[in-house]
DNA sequence: TAGGGGACTCTAACAGCGTTAGACTCTGCC
DNA sequence: GGCAGAGTCTAACGCTGTTAGAGTCCCCTA
């Protein structure tokens, strides 16, 4: 178009985008498991080599699928009732992580700013979000604190299950209640009876009562934080 | 001794326990890193092919290892004040996964009971212990869900932190802040310099303010659950 | 005391992994 | 036309978990 300007780096960085769109599509198909080299490269007509000129190495690649992942969550308004935005985040986050159980062992990439450019932003806006409903910096770092625990750990334990539909727990539980001494633990047998083998039980529905629990602490404490 | 019976297979028995041992020996040396077949059979005196005569396969050691961590959790009395039972085991339990950080992302490991005891009883006393103190099935339920997804979730965001010490905190800080865009990420900035640079600022110190408000909103719902 | 059998270990190899060196090709600019 | 360099390739390195099959050692029985 112009005279001169910048020399053209399009392919380069379009090439990045859709190895790391590649990436992520291939993560979800494969569920826990993050594609290799070898085959991330042969899904791109391409060879495991020549991803190492666009990628200085794996990390890199790990590190710009997580922040795709952190870009399809919602955003908090800055000045939206912040008990109903951080619910609304909440669901939203582990809906993400949902979609991509990949995701979550991959927390501990992140480093370097570059790759993590939708990390930060959402990071920002839930910091925003409390601080306009009325948290002090102490309070938000509270409350991000056990918000973002809560969600972490609620959806490590759920990805981990053993199982996905209630058939399927059903055989789990049954089977196992079969190999446990009869005995030995009465609580946990009362458990699995009782509850997790009752028609229409669902893990994913315990989500929202922590939910609930946390945002009323929060409620209660939010002014009581220096 | 006698002159039948068992006979004698303790040698096996034995060198199942010492593998497992070494193994979470060297996996806490590493870090967050398991080690491999051949470096675990190496610091044994011995070669990969033989574990295969102890263990069907990797995963099989994994399962026994994360199953030794449990069996250092402090296990709640089934007769004690259930809120301060579960304060001592949710420190326990958080200090034992600092302890062996490789652990937390080995949660998808546990299926086979047989390699899960000290697991299955852990979880069996945490269950007698809510019930004792007052907790439905529902109620113990949903106690347990939010206690132990806030555990993992805080260690897992504890140990993907990049630093350790509060040395390191202030270099990693301090370059972030150095890299940001001064103005797009103002109250990120904010949190980062009037708190995590604070002279003594530990992450870690968050962990009791977000129990103590889970626990306090379990006191508070005790009794309405169904 | 000789011998059978099983528990245990070894060597060797397989396919896959992330990563690198170095040669090649292809495209845009002077 | 020829140079520069971005992009790709082939080939290889050392590592991983796992298996087949042969070899060794020790205990129990005859």
């Amino acid at each position: 178009m112009a005279t001169s300007g910048t020399p053209a780096p399009r392919r380069t960085s379009l090439s990045r985008e859709t190895a790391l769109r590649t990436a992520v599509e291939m993560a979800d198909e494969a569920g826990t498991e993050v594609p290799s080299m070898r085959g991330l490269a042969e899904r791109l007509g391409v060879e495991a080599a020549s991803l190492y000129h666009h990628f200085r190495n794996k990390d890199v690649i790990l590190d710009g699928m997580v922040d795709l992942v952190f870009g399809e969550i919602e955003l908090p308004p800055d000045d939206a009732d912040w008990r109903e935005a951080m619910r609304r985040r909440a669901v939203s986050m582990h809906d993400a992580l949902v979609r991509h159980p990949w995701a979550i062992g991959l927390m501990d990439s992140r480093t370097n700013p570059d790759q993590a450019k939708a990390t930060l932003r959402h990071h920002n806006a839930v910091i925003g979000c409390l601080r306009a409903g009325g948290f002090s910096i102490t309070g938000a770092a509270h409350a991000f604190s056990v918000l973002d625990s809560y969600i972490y750990g609620f959806t490590l334990q759920e990805l981990s299950l053993p199982f996905q539909s209630s058939a399927e727990l059903e055989d789990v539980a049954g089977s196992l209640l079969q190999e446990l001494p009869d005995d030995e633990f009465p609580h946990l047998t009362e458990m699995i009876v009782d509850r997790a083998l009752r028609p229409g039980y669902a893990y994913t529905d315990e989500f929202d009562v922590g939910l609930d629990l946390i945002l009323d602490g929060l409620h209660r404490h939010r002014e009581r934080w220096p």
